[in-house]
DNA sequence: ACCTGAACACCGTTCAAGT
DNA sequence: ACCTGAACACCGTTCAAGT
């Protein structure tokens, strides 16, 4: 057994968009945005640069396959039956998003630059019209809609990703870390502040602390969903 | 008249962390995210880059700097007196970051970024903190108190973000296209959807025509807001 | 049509040397 | 204490050449 014998054996099967983009996400997933590189990809797939810019037109338009796929799955996972009311629905939506996130923290970030960087790109839209079709079905006058799927997107993403970021800090802190460390050190952080400049964020951090990550999202959901229907 | 002599001066005032800092968000302005390179900064500076990485310890904490800076600036330039009502007073924070978002769109990303990074990052708690203390002063229960300051902060930095990035794309039209032409290119973005997996998106699109971004940008305020007081 | 891999331009960062 | 600037490792991307 040589030393190069462990290198990754050339690929037999032929190289894919797909394959590409399921390859990028993993490397996402394991070491975050800064671990996806046409170096790393092209040792996982067993090929050179060249034969990725065949498939793919740069890394751009990997990143963006990459986040399209994962959101695709999520809002595909759904319950198979209808929600029992819209309210259900939109929450469904929301945790499917949630979850989406939590597996993938590179997620919020990639998906706040999609939604800053104008109207063509494909994701967006894509949540937009989920939670659009519940707020319509919520009986909501036709004015209202834009407003209110907006809304519950910007929230569910921000807070998603707000999430997603404790997690990783959990991370940090030790590989078995448990819940109630991550939030003691969210809270902790926001203790140390200024009194005199943060007296409210010194003050919720009490909450932090003793609450779940995902009820607090979904009390922010039913927050906006109030504010919806009332 | 020398090439050379078209290049910077010389430099004669002694360098400084806040004069890097003020260079590298003349260079964000300019060209984005992608329009800070340590090398555009030392020309702009007219020094070498070891003279940079003396003031600061990197290009991450640069970036954190100067979306501090100008997130700091932003929540501070607010009217003098007090607000009329607290509801008043959530409105003028959520301009001030819009205002600030729409004069830097390489801050949407950005304060995702820090969002999606951590509870230690210094800019979230400064938003969250404006967002409570006038979440606590509209009446609310304590134990609601995070819940409604995140649902505000992330709907706005998302919606201002969303904002940004049409004036952004705006520009991509042409340096003198104006507003009806921007909302024109995102509805008309839209309306390519399929009509049978976007019906929702389709029908909003004659709203973004028709609507201002700062309206919807405060009907969503107070939309949250009429969530927070129900 | 699809893939190879050397080469290029550019980037963030370091560090021995200067003042 | 503060600054210089050559050098390094690494990155995205290209392209002539192969099959």
């Amino acid at each position: 057994m040589t030393a190069r014998t462990r290198k990754a054996q050339r690929r037999t099967d032929a190289l894919s968009r797909e394959r590409i983009i399921e390859a990028a996400v993993e490397l996402l997933d394991a070491a975050g945005e800064g671990g996806l590189t046409f170096r790393a990809l092209t040792e996982r797939l067993a090929t050179g640069p060249g034969a990725i810019y065949w498939h793919v037109a740069n890394k751009g338009e990997l990143l963006d396959a990459a986040t399209d796929d994962v959101v695709a799955a999520a809002l595909a996972r759904e319950p198979a039956g209808r929600p029992a009311s819209p309210q259900e629905g939109v929450r469904a939506v929301a945790l499917g998003l949630f979850g989406a996130i939590e597996r993938h923290p590179w997620l919020a970030a990639q998906l706040a630059g999609q939604l800053s960087r104008g109207p063509e790109r494909p994701v967006p839209p894509r949540i937009l019209e989920r939670f659009g079709q519940q707020v319509r079905e919520l009986g909501v006058p036709e004015s209202g809609w834009f407003v209110a799927a907006s809304a519950l997107m910007h929230y569910v993403l921000g807070a998603a990703g707000q999430h997603a970021a404790n997690v990783a800090y959990a991370r940090t802190l030790g590989p078995d870390a448990d819940r109630a460390e991550v939030l003691g050190a969210v809270a902790a952080a926001w203790q140390g502040l200024d009194p005199a400049d943060y007296p409210f964020t010194r003050a919720v951090a009490d909450q932090v602390r003793d609450h779940d990550d995902r009820e607090q999202f979904l009390a922010g959901v039913d927050l906006i969903l109030a504010g919806i229907t009332a």
